[in-house]
DNA sequence: AACTTTTACAACCGCATCATT
DNA sequence: AAATGATGCGGTTGTAAAAGT
């Protein structure tokens, strides 16, 4: 049987707009509004397919578009919505009003991804990534075999849990690349935080997939950020206001993921608990996917 | 200045889903 | 219920501009 078509392809135009075509595309819209894509090019004189038309329309003519670069609380924005969405763009793209989905999707893979990759950030997981964290035979082969820490121990669970080890991660990382006899000092220096984080030691790591329940009354004073947000403050760029996800006083459901951080007064301990009600993140994703209000409504 | 490589983004393509007949 | 058409969505490609050599 087999799908006819959108539009007989031959004599059509492909490739770049040209504003002439903008003006009439524009025009025709404004008059006659966005409806019926198939047959608009044909009584707006375009030669073009619907298909390119409505493209045309939605990403780049529609007048409530807003161009520019990202700022960083679209960016932030983003990246926590894509850790719970994943590649749905146009579910994101329905938070943010004035951007659309390509412009989003083009942003991630040209700017956000690469971000997060150079932080050690699995752009699909959000999760730390393993070769990343996975320093222990860099550093001990860099310091000449000399055990001045513990390594495993400083790379281990906590710092999944633990920003201060993570930034310190990041940053012997970059000593190593530059200056190894700094990145001695470094270490000798850091002993002190390796040992006290082995006696705040987190509970035991969370397995892939599996729920993570954030206590509400601990959340007072602090807020759960995808673990992205934080690295994202490595970059030399100013940090803004609070995750997306922040936790209140109410009642409010919450939720996490494994591998999120908690930034709060003592970042070594996450605030878990057995005995609070939360939302999985499936029953949160389906509840963003069907309810597209803008977040800075 | 010329050439090559990288980056950014507009546009295209195929598939999925929904609506209509 | 099935067939067909219209639209929406996400992945991918093409290409102009910028950066590097």
């Amino acid at each position: 049987m087999g799908r006819t078509p959108c539009c007989d392809k031959t004599g059509l135009k492909k490739g770049p707009w040209t504003p002439e075509e903008d003006l009439k595309l524009t025009n025709y819209v404004q008059i006659h509004g966005p409806g019926n894509w198939r047959s608009l090019p044909k009584k707006a004189g375009l030669q073009r397919c619907g298909k390119s038309c409505r493209l045309r329309w939605t990403n780049y003519l529609r007048p409530d578009i807003k161009r520019g670069r990202f700022s960083f609380e679209e960016e932030e924005t983003i990246i926590q919505l894509h850790s719970v969405l994943g590649n749905t763009w146009s579910a994101i793209a329905a938070r943010l009003p004035g951007r659309t989905d390509n412009e989003i999707k083009n942003y991630w893979n040209t700017h956000i991804r690469k971000r997060l990759l150079r932080n050690g950030i699995d752009p699909v997981t959000h999760a730390p990534r393993l070769d990343f964290l996975d320093l222990s035979s860099i550093l001990n082969s860099t310091v000449c075999g000399q055990s001045l820490v513990n390594v495993s121990n400083l790379l281990g669970a906590q710092a999944l849990l633990n920003p201060q080890l993570v930034r310190l991660a990041n940053t012997l990382l970059s000593l190593k690349q530059d200056n190894p006899e700094i990145l001695l000092q470094h270490l000798q220096q850091n002993q002190q935080l390796c040992d006290k984080s082995q006696e705040n030691l987190a509970p035991p790591l969370l397995q892939p997939n599996q729920q993570l329940q954030v206590h509400p009354s601990a959340c007072s004073t602090s807020t759960t950020v995808p673990c992205t947000s934080m690295l994202s403050q490595m970059e030399p760029m100013q940090t803004s206001g609070e995750g997306f996800f922040s936790c209140s006083n109410s009642q409010e459901t919450f939720f996490s993921k494994p591998n999120y951080i908690q930034c709060g007064p003592n970042p070594t301990v996450p605030l878990v608990s057995e005995n609070t009600n939360y939302q999985s993140l499936d029953s949160l994703r389906s509840t963003l996917i069907s309810s597209p209000t803008p977040l800075n409504s």
